[in-house]
DNA sequence: TTTTGTTTCAACCATTTGGTTAAAACAAAA
DNA sequence: TTTTGTTTTAACCAAATGGTTGAAACAAAA
């Protein structure tokens, strides 16, 4: 019988509840317990599989960071003209958000906590990799055929647009008054206009000046 | 000596540390015995003045919301029209969330792990108040004035842009590759353009047939 | 000064919670 | 069938944490 038959299914079963349980309660307020029913296991197969909480946690919060960061980023590196390259980002980068709705606010409550944590396995990295965008867009408004802001300002424009109505959809559904459903097909929505929205909220028509 | 002495300062000083700690590490994250040490109190006067853990939180959490949300709410109910009701209220909404910067994060990461505690003391009330807003959009796009999307995602978009560059900040900076002391500037700067550049995404100039 | 009510604290308690252990059930090979 | 290693479990343990208590310090009034 083999040591290591890559994972059990035991094994998958108790990191998908850890999962479902981490992202929805955070660190400190999931229970061993509660993780363990979901899985349909009894606790101690927890700790016979991942030792400790701190450990089962850590590896739900880097592979939750792994799910979603790199693959945004690497959008950014295509060689791709900055029109298609955004166009091509927004679609991607919602269709990953809308894979994974609970991971921002997962992940921004844990740093918020403890800036640290991500600091031992990934940084500079994602810093880094992000430069050549940033200088794209940074010779194009040179040339004065993007909006007339700072690249940085740019980018978060076009990450708050598509994130935040994920992100804050507890306080959206209220404010808006609109349930479940409806607020399914309000996300349905704006995944199909928000490309388009966002290559016309960046690049300048040419031969215009633009409203801002 | 009076029984209700408004609030003594000791107790200030407990709701003050309470905040801090719950609005950094959560309900759960939050230990008593912290919150006391800030506060530079002994751990048992926290029960004196709140009883319970759960009051002590609930206060923090209330007010918190309290804090926020109606005054927002409230702006959108000005006799204005709708270009200077825009601008008065991205103005404020950023002065309302700089100086109140964790709030956001906060209420959102405990009303996603509870969406009923709100429930209980705020509600419908919200979501009726934002009606004439919505409407008043609604109207301004029928004749054009407006681009042309419905009332709710054009809400959403600016609220998005204003509200994002706070709750994301653990990851923004990251992403930017800035210090504290960077991404502040970075958000004065936003502050700064925001207000004019919300107005010109929602507001169509007139004879122009916009760019989306 | 005495009294009276408030504010503060150190020591203690009960419960929860993460974590352990030893044995039983099981499956695969000999 | 016997053996051997793996998977699962119930019962238990120690530490952490929210919460209590009774007495001391203090301040204001009598």
């Amino acid at each position: 019988m083999e040591h290591e038959q890559d994972t059990s299914p035991t094994e998958l079963k108790i990191f998908e509840a850890a999962r479902d349980v981490f992202q929805s309660k955070g660190l400190e307020g999931a229970r061993m317990q509660e993780i363990a029913d979901k899985a349909e296991i009894n606790k101690s197969m927890l700790h016979y599989y991942y030792r400790t909480k701190e450990k089962l946690f850590e590896k739900v919060y880097q592979l939750s960071i792994i799910k979603v960061i790199p693959q945004i980023v690497s959008l950014l590196n295509e060689e791709l003209p900055l029109e298609q390259k955004l166009r091509h980002f927004s679609e991607k980068y919602l269709e990953i958000i809308r894979a994974n709705p609970d991971i921002p606010l997962f992940v921004l409550h844990e740093m918020n906590k403890n800036p640290n944590r991500i600091k031992t396995f990934m940084l500079n990295e994602i810093g880094k990799k992000i430069q050549p965008f940033l200088n794209q867009i940074r010779e194009e408004r040179s040339k004065g055929n993007t909006v007339d802001l700072p690249a940085e300002q740019i980018l978060v424009n076009m990450m708050s647009l598509m994130v935040f109505p994920f992100i804050g959809r507890p306080i959206l559904q209220v404010i808006l008054n609109q349930d479940e459903e409806t607020y399914n097909r309000f996300l349905d929505e704006r995944v199909r206009f928000l490309p388009d929205y966002v290559v016309g909220m960046v690049m300048k028509p040419k031969g215009s000046d633009g409203n801002l």
